[in-house]
DNA sequence: TGCGTCATACCGACCAGTCGGTACCGTCCG
DNA sequence: CGGACGGTACCGACTGGTCGGTATGACGCA
């Protein structure tokens, strides 16, 4: 159907593949000036104008590296599903008893989260500005991830060792509901690191998940 | 609407308290048009002609009824507020037990958000675009929501009726977490009802806070 | 007649994106 | 050794169009 140069959708040959960063010190000033005022003002909010200015630029520099400002949302939103999924294959092959596989996930889950809070704040709101099929793609990495967290938890439950009598599915979005939130409340200078959220989580879902 | 007879308190002030919709058709028309377009584009995407070209008007009409673009908005929060903590309000002057209370909050939250899905994504997504001091009012209004369920459940635990292993903080974090990622997988043609999602969650949460 | 209600016409600001041009580099030829 | 060459990186003025908002007046009902 598509009869001329269409969205560059995300390759296998990217070639920033040891990495997350852009390549290039302007490329680094530029994405992170929009990755702040995205997390601030919102994509539409936000002109390019704006960005260039705060990366001490200007659009002729932007426009030299990015195609389009939404290319810029491109980016942002694949480095952040990358970084994630990569933690679920690291994790997964680790092969630890579920309830092991649970806690680092939720682990990981809130330390990327943290890590990039103005990353994951942009994902929360404007996923749904992406284009259809580029959206259809990272739907299906995030759908992965909820998959295979679900899988987790109706295997046990089939097993006798998670109570059978807790919705897996609700418990799930439960969980990654829980992770989205934290973008509107994690400070890095407030009272709970990290690693004591995790903890929290883990043991409450733990808990909840525990034969009666 | 709801067979059983809510009392309809007529708590008036002057204001109509008895119902969140706005005076005239016209107006509702206009209402309905923005939450449509700011649900599917946001508040930035969508433009004012767009928002009267879909309510059959035009410009005039719009901005004789509201001051701008931002008045709907925030018209659009407060009537959602308003009737989350007349819920509130609601449940507490039943004066439950702290189990059944929970219970209750939850099942309403779950309802109110399912019936105002598109208020709710509106909400969730375009939060911050609301003007310093109206922020912060409507911030005061949903820490006295997450405060009052904070502290049942602190309650509850200092009573040893809940367990305190569990960081009532992380807890109350997670529920109104869930809450909100509702707006993002709950349709209303979907094989689960607004009372199901409900039940798996209150069970979930009060499995997770039983004492050990 | 007077006022609430709405349409029409319009404004200045700002938008994303483009384009001609320039500064600076390594490379290669003479 | 030097100077022409060509490519990459970036600048900044500009464009067609859209934005939120306003000024003004017509229409109908009290």
């Amino acid at each position: 159907m598509h009869s001329e140069g269409s969205p560059a959708l995300p390759t296998t040959d990217d070639r920033r593949s040891s990495g997350y960063e852009p390549a290039t010190p302007v490329q680094r000033r530029i994405m992170d000036a929009a990755i702040e005022l995205f997390a601030e003002r919102g994509f539409d909010g936000t002109s390019v104008q704006e960005i260039v200015s705060a990366a001490g630029l200007t659009k002729g520099a932007l426009y030299h590296y990015y195609s389009s400002k939404s290319d810029l949302l491109h980016e942002i939103y694949h480095s952040l599903i990358r970084r994630q999924l990569d933690g679920l294959d690291r994790i997964l092959a680790r092969d630890l008893s579920p309830e092991e596989t649970v806690r680092a996930l939720l682990l990981d889950l809130v330390e990327t989260t943290a890590a990039f809070k103005r990353e994951s704040t942009i994902f929360r709101r404007e996923m749904h500005k992406l284009s259809p099929e580029y959206l259809q793609s990272i739907a299906a990495d995030r759908r992965r991830y909820h998959e295979t967290f679900l899988a987790l938890i109706e295997k046990e439950q089939r097993a006798g060792t998670f109570n059978d009598a807790i919705s897996a599915e609700i418990a799930t979005y439960t969980v990654f509901g829980m992770i989205n939130q934290l973008t509107t409340w994690y400070r890095p200078e407030g009272p709970k690191s990290p690693e004591e959220i995790a903890a929290a989580l883990t043991t409450f879902t733990l808990q909840a998940l525990r034969p009666a």
